[in-house]
DNA sequence: GGCGAACCGTACCGTACGGTACGCACTTTT
DNA sequence: AAAAGTGCGTACCGTACGGTACGGTTCGCC
């Protein structure tokens, strides 16, 4: 390797430059708009730039398909709440917010998309896509969540042993059959005000078995 | 048309014949195994018929897998029980048997391999395999558990305005993030034992969110 | 001004796969 | 026994797509 490079123009991609992050966006694009099977040449085509330079960067269309999902991770993962004193009210903002949040993620033409994809391709092995979006989606907000359940137990608002089993039921209530009819591609249209009610609905049910009255 | 079918060996499929119904066991064969992908070539060779043969009978690949996703969902719809009389006992049991039915069918290799290959092709529109798939999955376990619940209000034991938002509610439940989870290729071992104890798990919930008490 | 790197556009190659054609064997009908 | 039908095996065709090669252009650097 010669000491030129001023970044890595390398497959292992640690954050991808302005132009490839251009490319990317290309790459969400087109999945979104799903009409074509996504080939190299499509992309190359809309982003303007010769399919020798899509390799040079990303390798091969694994390599392009991995770094467009941590493309989309990186922009996903927003705010970052450090949890202090918690009363009932705000414990049950914050779990209406991530509700919100999480059933706006899922319910993105987006994130449709992105699933579609990682799922075909767990089918047939390779580069893991569907284990990067696991952990940047179902994983990454349990991680988030779980520490203001905890926090809730803490100021005994909540009761439960196993934070992991309390996330997954949040999660079960919030989610319920969205997820799966939309990537079956069923019609369902969700709102911004039918996430924001089926976000309180789910609080509520979840509170109603995992809260507790204070002590 | 001459008066001599004696079967229809036409696309339209009302029961394949026994020989089609090889072809179709050996396609999801195929898919679960997930090794190769799933090539005209490879059901055929497996299968010990023609490729023309498939074609005759099928039309299409697109026509080979709707019959094969209608076949698999042919032998699943088991039993159907009638709602008589409910009391507390017989209505935990009930919904238990339904938790762990439907659990058992999303967990299955099948279900997933199905599942993996109506969603990769839900994004590319063409023949709606997700509709089929949803139809007998999601949909059709609403419709054998929603008279459930409403017998169950019926006889005072549950309470709700809407069975379809309290089946919603009830799936979430069930089936949490098992689904998407093995969709995308995680792990997640669950044996006989663990889907027991998920779907009484999930009962408990279900009924304490919408159980009331004997008047 | 001259040199090299980066990169666009396009042409090209190999292969995999959907779909078709055809020859042969076996069974059924007349 | 001949004729017709069904279906297996194989060869074949067209095309789409992943990946590579190459000429030409722009841009930064000495």
């Amino acid at each position: 390797m010669q000491p030129t490079a001023t970044q890595a123009t390398e497959h292992p991609q640690l954050t991808p430059s302005p132009r490839q992050q251009a490319v990317l966006d290309v790459v969400l694009s087109l999945m979104v708009e799903g009409d074509d099977p996504l080939t190299m040449d499509a992309v190359a085509r809309r982003a303007s730039c010769s399919k020798e330079t899509l390799y040079k960067w990303f390798g091969d269309r694994d390599g392009l398909l991995v770094a467009t999902v941590r493309w989309q991770a990186s922009r996903v993962h927003a705010g970052r709440e450090a949890v202090g004193a918690l009363d009932a009210g705000t414990l049950r903002d914050i779990l209406r917010d991530f509700a919100a949040s999480w059933l706006a993620v899922i319910a993105s033409r987006t994130s449709v998309a992105l699933n579609r994809i990682a799922i075909a391709d767990a089918g047939s092995r390779k580069s893991n896509l569907g284990g990067i979006v696991l952990a940047n989606g179902r994983f990454a907000i349990g991680e988030r969540v779980k520490p203001v359940l905890e926090a809730g137990r803490a100021a005994g608002l909540l009761a439960f042993d196993d934070s992991e089993a309390a996330f997954r039921t949040f999660f079960g209530l919030v989610g319920r059959d969205i997820q799966i009819r939309l990537l079956l591609g069923d019609a369902l249209a969700l709102d911004a005000a039918g996430i924001q009610s089926d976000a309180a609905r789910a609080v509520e049910q979840f509170l109603a078995l995992y809260g507790q009255a204070k002590p």
